[in-house]
DNA sequence: TTCATATATCGGGAAAAGTCGATATATTTG
DNA sequence: CAAATATATCGACTTTTCCCGATATATGAA
């Protein structure tokens, strides 16, 4: 899941009309992780609160973006603390 | 126990005999985690299978030591295709 | 306000990882 | 070769993680 939101439009061609300024919506990540609901809303709430990836809601849709300082942190973590 | 291989001398105290050139033997590991034999064992064995440790046999003894370059590659990987 | 849609949370069963004691293997010493 | 020591492997049990269905909550539309 992080890899795709690496590349929204690319993954995700389906969510046109939304745009991707707030990343990409639940539903969407779920269709293609072939996964239940319940198990990627869940997933995604610890990618959050992990914080690797920051979400938005928007009417009824909950967008989910990377963040990518937290990728930069963790690969200097490893480098320097590791 | 990688983060006590990167420093041998000072985390492991106790092997001053043997020396450090090959790493630190798992008797020493054994001792600082806490865990049985068999269980620190399979995880050096773990660690080792994942590249992330070497092993050398000296007699009747097992050391273990950092692969650097592993946690280069970690770190890299993380920055570059996460 | 009621219905439809999107997401979140809860409880439980299945799968994987962690940990142990017992035993096997390898090496050194007598 | 027999005994002692160090490490590795095996089988079983416990704990954690994974993943689901059911249900709750939030929003928008009729």
């Amino acid at each position: 899941m992080l890899e795709w939101l690496k590349e929204p439009e690319l993954n995700f061609p389906d969510q046109i009309t939304a745009g991707f300024e707030h990343g990409v919506c639940v539903g969407q990540i779920q269709a293609k992780a072939g996964l239940t609901q319940s198990t990627v809303s869940e997933y995604l709430s610890i990618l959050q609160r992990a914080g690797f990836i920051e979400s938005t809601r928007v009417g009824q849709w909950t967008y989910y973006k990377r963040n990518e300082s937290a990728f930069e942190a963790l690969s200097k973590l490893i480098q320097n603390n590791l």
